[in-house]
RNA sequence: GGGCUAUUAGCUCAGGUGGCUAGAGCGCACCCCUGAUAAGGGUGAGGUCCUUGGUUCGAGUCCAAGAUGGCCCA
C-alpha cells in the first residue's frame, strides 16, 4: 500500500478540529480574558436581571494595607470567596461582592514614621495622617491589582475603605449608640509604657533583651481571723503568726500590691521554720528553701491545703496598713517563685485581668515619667517623686525594716525594652476606654448559637472566647485611626458624649474625614454655641485616644452593608469567610458591635480556613527557602492553577503549598483542558438545534456516559453546597481522567472518526459529548474561570446559545431523564470484564507480539454471561479489539489468557487484515478497506 | 499552661453506626499507540492508617494517655 492511498483514506476521516490551543499559555491568555470580562462588564451582567430578594451576600473581611504585596494566605481567602460567589451566581442568586480594605492602624503608622528623616516629631499630626493615608492608598493599588489578577470579580469601582469619610462617620455613630447604652466606659488598664519616651507602646514596639533585675521573696502576714480558718482546716491548735510568701522580679511594684494569687488546684504546704510559719506551693518548696537558705532539716510540716481553700482570705500588705486579698488564677504555675503570685493590677496584664474578675480596682500610682505621684490612695513620702527604677532599692530597704523580706538576689532574664530608646519598659495602668462586653455578653452568646459555623468547631471556639471576655479595650494611644469622639469640659471635667455631639462630629467627618479631629479645635467640632451640660461653661478638650482597628473593621456590617443597602441588602449577610484567626478578630468585633447596637449577629454563616505552610509542612519563610508568593505561582502557572490549588485542599486544616504540589495541579489543569479540547475538536460540525439525537436513539454506552455525567453533576453540586471544594476537585479529576479520557472518549473515538459524518451513530455520541462539554465548562467556571472562558470562546457559536461569557452560564442541573439504573448495573459488569480483557492482552504488548489492542481478538468463556451476550455487538468497540466471541469459537488460536473469578479471557492475533481506514482487522475488499468503511465513504 | 484543631501511600483526598486482604486520582516505573501528539492508552510498584495502652471474637474506625504540627490566648 503506497503512502498516497493511506493519506487519501485519512482525508475521509472526521478528525478533530478546534481553535482551542493545546497549551493554555495562561500567563498571557489570562490577562486577555480578564480584559474581556472587564470590557464586557461581566460582573455587572452577572448581577443583571437577578431577583435581589434571592441573594447571596458574602461580606468581604478587609485585608490590612500594610503592604502592597499579598500573601498566599490572602490569595487563598480571596479565591475561596470568589469560587463561592461565582458558584452562587450560576445557581441564580443575586451575588454582589464589595471588596474592602483595612487602612488604619499601627503598622502603617510605624512604616510611615520609619521613613521620616526627622522622626515622628518632625511633622505635624495632620501631616503624619496625610502620609498614612497616602501609604494606605498606595498599598491598596498593589493589593487590588493582585486580587484582580487572581480572576476575582467584584465591585472594584467602589470598594470600601475603613478610612473613607462616610465609613468613619458611621463608626462615630456606632460608638455613640454604644456609649448611650452604657456599653462604653472609661477605666484603667496596664499597657507597656516607656517612661523615658513617656508613651504607651504596642506589643510590636517592644523588644526583648536580657536584663538584670533584683528578685525578692516577701512574706505577707495573714489577718488573724483568716489565719484561724486556715488552722482549723488543717487541725492545727497552736495559733502562731502565719505568712504567705511571694516572689517577684519587680520590687518597685510592691507598693501597688493589692492581692496574692494562687492556683486553686495546686497543693500548698504549711510549715514552721524557726518559730515562724509560712505557706508556699508544695511543688516549689525545695527550690524556695534553697533560695532563702532555710535548712530543710529544721522544717516542720504542719499540713497541706489546696489553693482553692484560701480564696478570699486576706493578708496584710507588707509595707502599708492595708489588706491584700488572696485570689485564684490559672496563670499561676510551678515554673518559678512560690506558687503565690504578688499581684499589682496596675502593673501587669495578667494581674489586671485576674483582678477584674474579683472586682479589685486598678491601682496605678505612677505618672507618665514613671514617678510615684501623691494622691488620695498613695501617700508614701519615701517614694513620692521618685522614679520607679530608683524605687527598687527603697522598697527593699523598707521591706527589710518591716522584716518582710526573706531574701533578695539578682537574676538575669528576658525583659521588654522600648524599641526606640532601648530602655526597659514597664506596665503602667492608664485611663482607657472599654467596651463593657459583660453587659451584653449573654445576648452575644445566644447569637453565636444561631449562626452556622463552618467547620462547626468555630462555635465553641468563639463561644469560649466571648464567654471569657469581660472588657474590650478600644483605646489606642496613636495617631493613625478614628478618634474616640469624647469631649471633656475643661472647667468641671465632665465627660461629654451626646446624640448631638456625636451627630455633629459624624457630619464633619463625612465631609472632611476624621483628620478633622486633629485639625480642628474642640469648639469647632462641637455644635455651635455648645455648653457643658453640667456646668454650662464652654471650654472643652478632645479625647486623645483613637479606636482599636478591630472596632474600625468591626462595624463594616453597618458602614458598608447597611449603608449600601440597595447593593448589599441588609444584615445579617449570608456569610463571612476568613482565616480561623478571625475568631478573635473580625468575627468577634463585628459580632460585638452588632449585638450592642442592633441586637443581632451580622452574619448567618461563618466559614473559616486554616493557614498556609510550605510543602515541608513548616511555616513559610524566606530563609527556609519555602516562601512562595502568589506572584511567583501566577508567573509560572497562571491564576487558574493557584485557584485550583485553593479548591483542591481541605482548607479546614493547615494547607501546604510548594512546587511539587503546583506541578501536580498543573497536570490536572492540563487534563481538564485536553479533555475539553478533544470534546471541542469532535464537535466542530455539531449544531444542537439540528443534530441533537434523542435519548432513545443513543447507544447503551452513550446512555451510560450520560448517566455518569449525571452522577458527576449530583456529586459536584453537593460538594459546593457543603463548601467542600476539595471533593469537587476529586470528582472532577476522576471524571475527566477515568470516565472520559480512559473510557468513553477512548472508545468512542473510532465511531467519531470512521462513521459517516452525519450518521446517527456519530451524531449520537456528539450529542453526548455536547452535553458533557456544556457541563464541564460550567463546573469549571467557579474554580478555573479563565480556562472555562477560553473553552467557551472556542466553542462553536451554535452551541453557545447566545451566551457571551462562560461566567454567565447556569449551573448544570441533575437530569432525571438520564437516570438509568439498568445500564449502570449492566455496564458495571461489562467494565469488570473490560479490566480482565486488558490484563489478558497486556503480556502480549510487553512481549511485543502485538501493539495496538485492535490487533487482538477476544474469546470470553464462562457461565452466566447474559449481559455480555445482550451487548455482544458493542463489545468489540468497548474493548477496542477487532473481534469478540463468547463461548462458541472452536478455531481460536489462544496465545494468552487471564482468569478472574468465573470468567476466562482468551486472546488470539486478530484474524483478517488491517483495514487501511479504520485499522480494525476485517475481511477487506479490493481497495483494502472493510465493508463498514466502504459504506461510510460511499 | 488554657480554648479549638489536625495527623491514612511521594502529593491531594475517600474510608456513616467497628468486619479491609485499607481505596481513588495524580505522580513514579515499565510497556503500547502515533488519526487528542509538548497529547492518548495499558500494567505495576508504593501504606507499623502518628505512638502506646485498653474495650472487643475482631479497631484506620470506640476509649485513655502521649508525640508532633497549627490558630488564638496566656
Amino acid at each position: 500500500m503506497e503512502e498516497t492511498k493511506k493519506k487519501e483514506y485519512k482525508d475521509t476521516l472526521n478528525l478533530p478540529q478546534t481553535t482551542l490551543a493545546m497549551r493554555a499559555n495562561a500567563t498571557q491568555k489570562e490577562l486577555e480574558i480578564q480584559k474581556f470580562w472587564e470590557e464586557n462588564k461581566i460582573y455587572e451582567k452577572m448581577l443583571e436581571n437577578k431577583d435581589k430578594t434571592n441573594s447571596f451576600v458574602l461580606h468581604d473581611g478587609p485585608p490590612y494595607l500594610s503592604s502592597d504585596k499579598i500573601h498566599v494566605g490572602t490569595a487563598l481567602n480571596k479565591i475561596l470567596k470568589d469560587i463561592l460567589n461565582k458558584y452562587k451566581t450560576q445557581r441564580g442568586y443575586y451575588v454582589p461582592y464589595v471588596p474592602g480594605y483595612d487602612a488604619h492602624g499601627l503598622p502603617i503608622e510605624n512604616a510611615v514614621v520609619k521613613n521620616l528623616k526627622g522622626g515622628r516629631n518632625s511633622i505635624t499630626p495632620t501631616e503624619l495622617r496625610a502620609k498614612c493615608r497616602e501609604y494606605a492608598k498606595n498599598s491598596l493599588k498593589g493589593q487590588e491589582a493582585a486580587f484582580k489578577r487572581l480572576g476575582v470579580l467584584g465591585n472594584w469601582e467602589k470598594p470600601y475603605l475603613t478610612i473613607a469619610p462616610d465609613y468613619e462617620a458611621e463608626q462615630i455613630r456606632v460608638f455613640g449608640e454604644m456609649y448611650k447604652k452604657g456599653y462604653i466606659e472609661k477605666g484603667l488598664k496596664p499597657v507597656y509604657w516607656c517612661a523615658s519616651c513617656e508613651t504607651a507602646l504596642a506589643e510590636a514596639e517592644v523588644e526583648y533583651q536580657d536584663h538584670t533585675s533584683t528578685s525578692i521573696y516577701v512574706r505577707f502576714k495573714f489577718v488573724e481571723e483568716d489565719k484561724k480558718k486556715v488552722y482549723s482546716i488543717i487541725n492545727e491548735k497552736e495559733n502562731k503568726d502565719l505568712y504567705v510568701v511571694i516572689w517577684t522580679t519587680t520590687p518597685w511594684t510592691i507598693p501597688s500590691n493589692l492581692a496574692v494569687c494562687l492556683n486553686q488546684r495546686l497543693d500548698y504546704t504549711l510549715f514552721e521554720y524557726e518559730n515562724e510559719r509560712y505557706i508556699t506551693a508544695e511543688g516549689l518548696l525545695d527550690s524556695f528553701l534553697k533560695d532563702v537558705e532555710f535548712d530543710p532539716e529544721k522544717i516542720k510540716r504542719l499540713g497541706t491545703i489546696k489553693g482553692g481553700e484560701l480564696e478570699n482570705m486576706s493578708v496584710y500588705h507588707p509595707l502599708y496598713d492595708t489588706k491584700s486579698l488572696i485570689i485564684l488564677g490559672d496563670h499561676v504555675t510551678l515554673e518559678a517563685g512560690t506558687g503565690c503570685v504578688h499581684t499589682a493590677p496596675g502593673h501587669g496584664l495578667e494581674d489586671w485581668e485576674v483582678c477584674q474578675k474579683y472586682g479589685i480596682e486598678t491601682f496605678s500610682p505612677l505618672n507618665s515619667k514613671g514617678e510615684w505621684e501623691k494622691s488620695e490612695k498613695f501617700n508614701d513620702t519615701d517614694l513620692i517623686d521618685v522614679p520607679y527604677y530608683k524605687g527598687n532599692e527603697i522598697v527593699i530597704e523598707k521591706l527589710e525594716a518591716k522584716k518582710a523580706l526573706l531574701k533578695k538576689q539578682d537574676i538575669t532574664h528576658s525583659y521588654p525594652h522600648c524599641w526606640r530608646c532601648k530602655h526597659p519598659v514597664i506596665y503602667r495602668a492608664t485611663a482607657q476606654w472599654f467596651v463593657k462586653v459583660d453587659k451584653f455578653r449573654d445576648k452575644a452568646l445566644e447569637a453565636i448559637k444561631n449562626v452556622k459555623w463552618i467547620p462547626n468547631s468555630g462555635e465553641s471556639r468563639i463561644g469560649n472566647m466571648v464567654a471569657g471576655r469581660t472588657d474590650w479595650c478600644i483605646s489606642r494611644q496613636r495617631a493613625w485611626g478614628v478618634p474616640i469622639p469624647i469631649f471633656y469640659c475643661e472647667d468641671c471635667k465632665e465627660v461629654i458624649c451626646t446624640d448631638e455631639t456625636i451627630e455633629n462630629v459624624a457630619k464633619i467627618f463625612e465631609k472632611e474625614s476624621s483628620d478633622a479631629w486633629v485639625s480642628k479645635t474642640a469648639e469647632e467640632l462641637l455644635p455651635k454655641n455648645f455648653k457643658c451640660p453640667k456646668c454650662g461653661k464652654n471650654h472643652f478638650i478632645k479625647e486623645k485616644d483613637i479606636m482599636d482597628v478591630w472596632f474600625d473593621s468591626g462595624i463594616s456590617w453597618r458602614a458598608v452593608v447597611e449603608k449600601r443597602a440597595d447593593e448589599l441588602g441588609h444584615t445579617p449577610v449570608d456569610m463571612y469567610l476568613e482565616g480561623s484567626d478571625q475568631h478573635r478578630g473580625w468575627f468577634q468585633s463585628s459580632l460585638l458591635t452588632a449585638i450592642a447596637t442592633k441586637g443581632i449577629a451580622p452574619y448567618k454563616q461563618v466559614l473559616t480556613h486554616g493557614f498556609v505552610f510550605g510543602e515541608d509542612g513548616r511555616k513559610m519563610s524566606k530563609s527556609l527557602g519555602n516562601y512562595i508568593r502568589p506572584d511567583d505561582i501566577i508567573k509560572n502557572y497562571g491564576a487558574d492553577i493557584l485557584r485550583l490549588w485553593a479548591a483542591s485542599v481541605d482548607y479546614k486544616n493547615d494547607i501546604k503549598i510548594g512546587n511539587n504540589i503546583m506541578g501536580q495541579l498543573a497536570e490536572i489543569f492540563k487534563k481538564t483542558r485536553n479533555t475539553a479540547r478533544f470534546l471541542l475538536g469532535n464537535l466542530f460540525d455539531f449544531d444542537p438545534n439540528k443534530d441533537y439525537v434523542k435519548y432513545d436513539d443513543l447507544k447503551a454506552i452513550d446512555k451510560f456516559a450520560l448517566h455518569k455525567l449525571n452522577v458527576l453533576i449530583e456529586n459536584v453540586t453537593e460538594a459546593f453546597e457543603n463548601y467542600e471544594f476539595y471533593k469537587y476537585f476529586q470528582y472532577l479529576q476522576n471524571f475527566a481522567a477515568v470516565d472520559l479520557s480512559a473510557f468513553y472518549l477512548d472508545i468512542v473515538k473510532d465511531r467519531l472518526y470512521t462513521q459517516g459524518k452525519k450518521s446517527l451513530s456519530r451524531r449520537a455520541c456528539q450529542t453526548v459529548m455536547f452535553e458533557i462539554l456544556q457541563t464541564l465548562v460550567r463546573i469549571l467556571v467557579p474554580v478555573m474561570p479563565h480556562q472555562a472562558e477560553d473553552i467557551w470562546q472556542n466553542t462553536p457559536e451554535a452551541q453557545r446559545n447566545g451566551i457571551i461569557s462562560a461566567l454567565l452560564t447556569d449551573w448544570p442541573k441533575y437530569n432525571t431523564n438520564w437516570e438509568n439504573k439498568a445500564i449502570e448495573e449492566e455496564y458495571g459488569k461489562l467494565l469488570k470484564v473490560r479490566e480482565i480483557v486488558t490484563k489478558a492482552i497486556e503480556p502480549l504488548r510487553s512481549s511485543k507480539i502485538i501493539g495496538s489492542s485492535l490487533e487482538a481478538d477476544i474469546l470470553i468463556k464462562g457461565e452466566n454471561l447474559e449481559v455480555l451476550k445482550k451487548y455482544k455487538n458493542e463489545l468489540a468497540d468497548l474493548f477496542i479489539v477487532s473481534h469478540v466471541y463468547i463461548n462458541e469459537k472452536t478455531d481460536f488460536n489462544s496465545i494468552s489468557s487471564f482468569e478472574y473469578e468465573d470468567i476466562k479471557i482468551e486472546v488470539q492475533k486478530a484474524t483478517g487484515e488491517k483495514c487501511q481506514r479504520c485499522w480494525k482487522y476485517r475481511e477487506l475488499n479490493s481497495d483494502n478497506i472493510c465493508s463498514d468503511c466502504f459504506e461510510a465513504i460511499k
